[in-house]
DNA sequence: TGTACATCAGTGAACGCGCGTTCACTGATGTAC
DNA sequence: TGTACATCAGTGAACGCGCGTTCACTGATGTAC
């Protein structure tokens, strides 16, 4: 046991944390094995000691938002409130500023769908997971049967929201987009307007 | 002019026409020169005869759904009736089970916004003006104030349903989906459900 | 406590490959006479 | 109508490059004595 105990482990979780910041940035097919390796302080040949191929990582880098019990975690700069309502909070971190900047930390229902659609199984099935966490979740701080019936749609609005407002040019455009996405996702789960406390000195969407 | 007259204009649109069903089906990045060239019949050396660069016809792809005056010869197998709503009969197309096989044709806010989002401007200001054509469709058939400021939400509804539809690997979980999405779309409009009449034998969604 | 050693995480040169782009050349065409 | 020619759309070899993957080797480490 020539190394400390639990440093494959930890590296292991390094290469995926860069991995992941670099797919949600560029997507699965512009980022090299390289760029990851480096970005996780190694050289690229160490890579296949830890993965047998680079579409090996797709599915363990989606193992983020909502399905990993930490998952709220993932969400930096923002505070849930666990005595209140979960879905109107999911609602307004989604449709953040903050979420729409930090492309990195980003979900990757919105960042990388596209890609996880023209490849294998196995990131389509880790995406599905993901999606359906999201939407249980929603659907738990549901009051009627109406709104918990509406729970994939008022997803599916966060995610179109999102990856539109990610590929505008104008910033006001996109803010208007959330700002529309966000008022008529909570009005569908039957929600008052709500506010994550923020930690950071993120501006108000 | 040793070449008919509307020769170069005809090869133009063909190169142009492969680029678009390669990039939809597969993604900007993961299609070569070579073959868009060899789908429109010629070999990749005749490319810079056309454009000045691979992401000089990112842009032109995009000008089809919406933007284009015959935007509605645009799906395949789907007759829009112009005397009755054009809003549902859209929201009803988009959604269809033919939209989301049909990759090739797809609407491209569908099939790429990840690798607009992630490209120069030029794409991405395509891409809004698209979406912006969707919106003003959508609005146009709208015959409350409410329903009207809804639009940039039905449609990023309808584009995030598609998106997300097109990432499942089990078929019924998609059909879901988009069954709740159009469900919730048509009541945000306040459209009750049509059904534009279809060519194909392509069953209902 | 000090040293010799076995372990194995990590290195980096090398491979074949396909990419985007360039450019000297080819050869089918419409035109001029 | 027949022929010689200028045009230019298209060809395909060549370029430098970075990719994913392999593998013989290195060298820092914990362990045994």
């Amino acid at each position: 046991m020539p190394y400390p105990k639990g440093h494959r482990a930890a590296a292991r979780a390094k290469i995926i944390d860069s991995a992941r910041r670099l797919f949600n940035r560029h997507g699965f097919d512009n980022v090299s094995i390289s760029q990851i390796m480096t970005a996780a302080g190694l050289t690229h040949g160490a890579f296949y000691g830890y993965f047998k191929s680079k579409s090996d990582l797709y599915a363990e880098v989606m193992d983020c938002f909502f399905t990993n019990p930490n998952w709220q975690h993932r969400w930096k700069g923002v505070a849930f409130d666990p005595d209140a309502k979960l879905g109107p909070q999911i609602v307004e971190a989604y449709l953040s500023r903050g979420h729409l900047e930090d492309i990195e930390n980003s979900c990757p229902l919105v960042a990388l769908p596209s890609d996880v659609a023209r490849n294998g199984n196995g990131p389509r099935r880790a995406f599905e997971t993901v999606f359906a966490a999201m939407v249980e979740l929603l659907a738990r701080s549901a009051d009627s049967r109406q709104a918990r019936d509406a729970s994939p749609a008022i997803a599916a609005l966060c995610i179109g929201g999102m990856v539109v407002a990610r590929a505008m040019t104008d910033s006001e455009s996109a803010d208007d987009l959330r700002a529309s996405c966000r008022r008529v996702a909570l009005t569908l789960g039957g929600w008052k307007a709500t506010r994550p406390v923020r930690r950071g000195r993120d501006p108000a969407p």
